[in-house]
DNA sequence: ACCTGAACACCGTTCAAGT
DNA sequence: ACCTGAACACCGTTCAAGT
């Protein structure tokens, strides 16, 4: 009764947790499934049980990002105030301060995948974040913000941008340092990318 | 004389032509030194006279991966015409072909780097790529296609944006068969992102 | 200068066996 | 159901030694 065994049942859940630990301070080249099980005091074949191989934690672990990508763009919105300029605004700083809080697991969400059988979760969950932006492409045009036309000729390009733009801040090509003051320039060219007429 | 040794000096080359080929066909996690080493014929100690680590092959990889970028280009632009909108054009779509052509290189050339030293020739590399962006807006700018203002302001969205199609392109969130049908609407999006007024 | 061969300390994955 | 221990077939890296 003293000192059970750490894991009643959740060993999935801390190795998920470990494994972003040391993706974020190592990076994934330093993520061995033997290190984690060390970690978590179980034997190396253990972790086996919850995740049939090493690319199953890493799809886990980045389905888990999309997950709370998705939940702070919702948070994001409603933060935020009724104009269509607002809402971009918020969801652009929304989406590239997860990416730069998040710069490894960014990468590894999008990673391209060698199975393509278990990407197909990763994808959906991409395309979710994608029908967020839709929404509020939608609604902006309702509101007579945003010019008519084919909802995602308008917002697959602005999401486009968001999500290039936060890549280059991960990857460092541009300095972090240029990340924040670079955001105003980015967001006056979306709109310019939306405006009526 | 006869069947003398493959290599008289190009083994450098022959690992990374074999290193590129083997990332395309089976992916980055399959990619392996000693399995490289054993194709091309030599001891499996043979590659760290060329590349101090793996890590240093997959830098050579991807810097190698932005020369031929910059000058698909570069490229690019002897094809097209003088007006900013093909030319822009025509950026895009030797951007998105590389990208299309290369997914798993341009995943790499653009992946988070955990040994900071060593990636500044790929952050380098990658300025030169933004910097043929910015001539080309200041062209348009001078010949007054493009809106006035600072050329950073507008080349690096119009970058950013590129970049982020790209990467849709490549890590499947964009399926194949639309990225040549979405190609249109997000390079009027981004003349609309450089139109004066 | 360039490569070999052996050695070291790791890996991921599988599988019988234990509880 | 969940985990262990041993086994297998690999890795990357280093280093004396060869040519």
């Amino acid at each position: 009764m003293h000192t059970r065994r750490y894991h009643h049942g959740d060993l999935r859940a801390a190795l998920l947790t470990r494994a972003e630990q040391t993706l974020r301070e190592k990076g994934p080249g330093a993520l061995s499934l033997r290190e984690l099980a060390r970690d978590l005091g179980v034997s190396h074949a253990a972790p086996s049980r919850h995740f049939k191989d090493k690319q199953a934690l890493l799809d886990a672990l980045a389905l888990a990002g999309f997950e709370r990508l998705a939940a702070a763009l919702t948070g994001s919105r409603e933060a935020a105030g009724e104009e269509f300029a607002d809402r971009l605004a918020a969801l652009v700083r929304a989406y590239v301060g997860f990416a730069t809080g998040n710069a490894e697991l960014l990468d590894l969400m999008y990673t391209v995948k060698h199975d393509p059988a278990a990407s197909d979760a990763l994808i959906t969950a991409a395309h979710q974040l994608g029908a967020m932006a839709e929404e509020m492409v939608a609604e902006g045009q309702r509101s007579g913000e945003v010019r008519q036309g084919p909802v995602d000729a308008i917002a697959m390009p602005v999401f486009t941008t968001l999500h290039g733009y936060a890549s280059f801040a991960v990857s460092g090509v541009l300095p972090a340092a240029e990340v924040e003051s670079g955001l105003d320039a980015v967001i006056a060219y979306m709109l310019r990318g939306c405006a009526p007429s």
